[in-house]
DNA sequence: CTTATATTTGACAAAAAGTGACAAGTCAAT
DNA sequence: ATTGACTTGTCACTTTTTGTCAAATATAAG
């Protein structure tokens, strides 16, 4: 599961555009923009902020995309992470 | 919010043990488990199993407490943590 | 098959974050 | 004042994360 990279690359791609443009953009390296697009690395607030605005993105939904990964990296195998994810559903807000 | 440490300390106050008698089963400094408790320190998977046996509870259940904790660290003072979270939970299983 | 271009991979140094102990501190009760 | 329980600050050490470089692998074109 990779959120982010995936909707990085649908946008990437949709305009085609080649990663060393992206990457250049946000002023990283090119392994890093591809890292990124398959989730060998999560990006950094900055990138997501540069991202949206080179991919004509809406920086929230990057976000969201973002924080999600960040969430799975944290449960992934584990069983009970259903009941912690319950748990913090239920006292959101 | 501090789910694992609120927890562990109603159940360490309510069968009447001292930080320093915890602390010595589980083989790590009073300090720590000190931190713990207020939730100044993340717990290692290592401690929760030692602490459910120390203080008669669940493994499962501080676990998922546990998860929580890290689960919040990742979405604090995010605005668009409650959407990453539903996101999340529409996936799970 | 060679070349050219795009992307991926592995390895690495640097930076950042996390860890737990120790010593010193506070606080309450005596 | 002393004692006992807990807290706090600091620190050295370890682990994890980060981003780049160079090399490797596609993929397509001639």
């Amino acid at each position: 599961m990779n959120y982010l990279g995936t909707r990085l690359r649908e946008l990437r791609e949709s305009q085609g555009l080649l990663l060393r443009q992206v990457a250049a953009q946000i002023d990283v390296d090119t392994a890093l923009m591809s890292k990124l697009e398959r989730g060998e690395r999560r990006a950094q607030r900055e990138h997501i902020i540069k991202i949206a605005t080179v991919l004509n993105a809406n920086e929230d939904d990057l976000t969201v995309l973002w924080l999600a990964d960040k969430i799975n990296d944290v449960i992934q195998d584990e069983p009970m992470a259903n009941k912690a994810v319950k748990l913090i559903e239920k006292n959101l807000k």
